[in-house]
DNA sequence: TATGAATGAGATTTCATTCAT
DNA sequence: TATGAATGAAATCTCATTCAT
């Protein structure tokens, strides 16, 4: 086995013992035996625990980042930036399955202080490219004026609630649930 | 020192270390420091580190859904609901502050299974009553129709900005923020 | 078992490990077992190994420094200082063994610089002393004229003199070959 | 690069690496980067960490015997004996500088029985060359009946004086120390 | 012959829990 | 009832050695 091989190895069963034991119930053992690798040469790669940790995240924020930037890059209208986005999550959710929930639903502060600083500029970026969508669209009158802020946090939840759904509550209507949001958040309640 | 007493520094203890270092972090000579007994004490109490935790969450859990039940019961339309929301979020956001945050940011399900599903029935139950609520205003023609499961998620949704932008991002703009959603769950983004 | 004499169990055991398998070789289990306690007690009253062997040390470098100190106190002419050192070094090996070997074999700087510099101090503070009093004997014309340096390094001498074949050579003339240096030192080769 | 050359490169950064962290702190990899080689290299030459320290060692010890035999084997006179055995030492201290004082300053027992074994049999050569040569003296009367070990003892210690102010005090006037000592040794402290 | 990625036994240290006082 | 000293299982990480290339 090649050295790539084994690095994808160990990120890939570092996600899996990650995501279902959480950061301190996961043994390094573990890690290693779901890799096929010594416990040795995890070390060959990462410095710590903490480092593997963090390798883990950043790839899989980056997941969540790329659905929303896609879906922006491609987008003329609010309608058509929801379509994507919609079919964008889907695909994800499809692919990196539970791998996100991670991100999402977890207080990384307390794991790595230097993984929470990523996560907040991350998030910051995120928002910054949002905002600058809606502004446009706010300017094109495309929608109405409203708190760039709050509506891109209302974008996002588009994801979270995608996440939660399928990860947490193992249901299989997302993609109507998802829609029924989309809806609601474009012609509201009233 | 009489017995209710001790129990009442415990918990608050408990309430404090849990949530500044995490569970697995925290250490019961830590929350025995905090709460000026003995270690031993501790386990007069509860019999366990996880029992301790699972004491502590579900006080901070009716919070959340206090909350919610409490703004339910007094609203006769959804203007009137939301109006209600708002206030009793803010006023629970001064008093009970970070407490809530474990609530909602972290994945309760890998320190306790049995917690867990208390979780899951509570919001289950917290579900049904937003869902009954809002059914009422549909057939009222209150609010136009719409999944009340999508509904009661967003209406959930209004908290969760609120514990986010206060908590994790120390805006002290919340009440205009909850404002701005709550304008565009009404009226949409069109 | 009270508190004292599970620190004293774990510091004779400490001196008895230590010195039959050196630093590294040591391992905290046998301590623990040497003393007749679980692991985790010695944590109760150190921080690390290393803290643990730096206790240790110190009381042994005690005991050589009290040779020479009491020697020095009691005596008023180079003859009786010879002669209070011999009958001094002979108890302390007596009673103290083995222990002392460490003190004057090891490289100790390679295990805790804060060691070293504590050693480094006492033994600056020995050479003193020694120095004085052989400045005191020159003053009054006991001994001829030489470098103060150079005498307290042969004073120390008798005491490797009497470590070395007790401890490593197993010889029992020692109070003989300590006479015959002793005698050395007094009138010279010739 | 040719074999031996390899050899060398690899006993010359053992030197180093050994002398600056120790037996146990001197890492297998530190050695091979310091020898430009790879570390499986080094067990073509040797079968462990322990024989290349053996090897190290056994080199080193011969350095410290040599200074005492060519010292005797020229001498007709005691004072003939140490003037070359204090020019001899300065020069290898001068050469060799501290690679000695691990011969001096370390238990060697812990690390490899059959070093100790060998060091044993060199020193007990060397104390025998000593015995000899000093029982030589004293029947020509040119110095006065004294044990052979203890003077055999006293004589190492001119050295030991020499390496323990060089290397670990870092004095620079040990050609004068070493006089001093010689001056004792000769007429005696009376 | 030369390499260095891979290995896993073994080290130190932590901390929830117990129990004698 | 209240205590905290004592415990030891279990965690992370190291590094001498091997072996496929």
């Amino acid at each position: 086995m090649t050295k790539p091989n084994k690095w994808q190895s160990i990120l890939s069963s570092a996600n899996d013992v990650f995501l279902n034991c959480g950061y301190e119930k996961t043994k390094m053992d573990d890690i290693a035996v779901g890799a096929g690798v010594g416990k040795g040469t995890i070390y060959q790669y990462v410095d710590s625990k903490e480092e593997l940790f963090v390798q883990m995240i950043k790839t899989n924020v980056s997941y969540v980042s790329d659905v929303l930037m896609e879906a922006i890059e491609e987008s003329h209208s609010i309608e058509a930036f929801f379509d994507r986005l919609l079919h964008k999550t889907l695909f994800m959710l499809n692919k990196h399955g539970e791998k996100i929930s991670f991100v999402i639903y977890e207080d990384l502060s307390r794991i790595s202080n230097q993984l929470q600083e990523w996560m907040a500029e991350n998030q910051e970026k995120d928002m910054q490219r949002l905002s600058t969508m809606l502004q446009h669209f706010m300017d094109q009158n495309d929608i109405r004026d409203v708190q760039p802020e709050v509506a891109a946090w209302l974008i996002q939840d588009v994801l979270r609630l995608g996440i939660y759904f399928q990860v947490f509550r193992k249901q299989d209507n997302i993609e109507e649930l998802m829609r029924g949001e989309i809806d609601i958040l474009l012609k509201g309640l009233k």
